[in-house]
DNA sequence: CGCTTCCTAGTTGCATACAACTTGCGGCGA
DNA sequence: TCGCCGCAAGTTGTATGCAACTAGGAAGCG
């Protein structure tokens, strides 16, 4: 996905591997980003990286401090839970538009990434899994037929990323995860207007929230 | 709204002053932004300018093309059908989990807003109208109490606003919006849970694509 | 006259140097 | 010993200069 063609500037390469690194839980939440140190580890000078920091924390996955340095954004329980939240709506939003104008390239899509889902999570390969499920969610992102939607709920996703990291920890947590998306994919497919129950989103928030804890 | 405190970093200061312009359409879509122009209009160097346009740029207002220069986003019928989606879809978030949260703060602010857009839609106000109808929106997404909702829908809101700028011109518009804001106060203080019929979103979204062609 | 080619002006991207600010520590005085 | 002041190291923010690239036009050739 996340492709370095050779032809990019080098603020843009920078950008994409430290929101890559964050959005995967390998650069840690509340951790600080050393703008000489960033520069010597992509060889350059500190105007790209400043660059791209700057992107970064305009697209809310970092946030700088005056004189301090920046940040990668990092959240307590409630404001986690109110990301959640706003997710599930933008999660909600996408799988209805997607039902209503599945094409069937799109569904091949789908169906591809769920069987890779399930078969990493079968086999306990944790990395497999999550990009899987991340192909899996852009799938669907992309059959709104809606590059707006799809590009909100996408960005958001980065935002969720490094706290999905923490929160898929065993065998268990994917197979649940695989449930629900067959639910999903059952309901996009039907081509019906099925919102999960508030019971359920509560449900899978809840999982979010305890994984702070064991930081 | 945008205040702008002596204790800002030259690049904020550019960056909110351009996407107030170009959100309000002083700087129409398609329009090129020179580095070195903006730089001596804010008398500044380059560096800070480049800092505020990268942010815009991943922001989605800018879009930079390279060894051309940076553009603001413009975006054709078909486009700009898919951003009214988009904003609907956020619209209909907001006002529902406003609808469930409402405080009596949030209340008052909304109805304060609402009679000022009457004022200024009954007084022919536009550059008032167009203010006052920032504010009432932004008082339904701080009712969400969920800020990042409220985020997302207030940034898309600035994407849209170049649009929203060109759509409105007579008092006749402006007293249609008067309406509609009439109807949504109506279901979100009655803490009702409706949203806007299918209908109503094709004839908004039909105005707006309309105002492209008067350009 | 049309096409190709080269050149030049203008633009962005990057590197380096400097200025302004924050912060933590050490010395000094009460 | 405690508290305050000031300094110095380290950080971010800004300015300037240079290199790489693009676009447009003019000159040359077929």
């Amino acid at each position: 996905m996340a492709s370095q063609a050779a032809d990019m500037t080098s603020s843009q390469r920078i950008a994409e591997s430290l929101i890559n690194d964050i959005s995967a839980g390998r650069i840690a939440p509340g951790a600080r980003l050393d703008e000489h140190g960033l520069a010597a580890r992509f060889g350059t000078s500190r105007t790209p990286v400043r660059e791209a920091l700057a992107r970064l924390a305009a697209r809310g996955v970092l946030r700088s401090e005056w004189g301090r340095g920046v940040f990668v954004s990092d959240y307590g329980k409630e404001e986690l839970s109110e990301m959640l939240e706003a997710m599930q709506e933008l999660e909600e939003i996408c799988s209805r538009l997607a039902a209503k104008r599945l094409t069937l390239r799109n569904e091949a899509a789908i169906l591809s990434a769920h069987r890779k889902c399930e078969e990493a999570a079968e086999a306990g390969d944790l990395p497999g899994f999550m990009k899987a499920n991340d192909a899996f969610h852009h799938a669907i992102y992309g059959a709104t037929q809606n590059r707006f939607v799809s590009e909100i709920a996408s960005e958001f996703r980065y935002r969720t990323g490094p706290y999905r990291a923490k929160r898929f920890r065993t065998k268990e947590d994917m197979l649940d995860s695989v449930r629900l998306h067959g639910s999903l994919v059952k309901t996009v497919l039907g081509r019906a207007d099925a919102p999960p129950p508030e019971a359920l989103r509560r449900e899978v928030s809840l999982k979010y929230i305890e994984a702070l804890d064991r930081a």
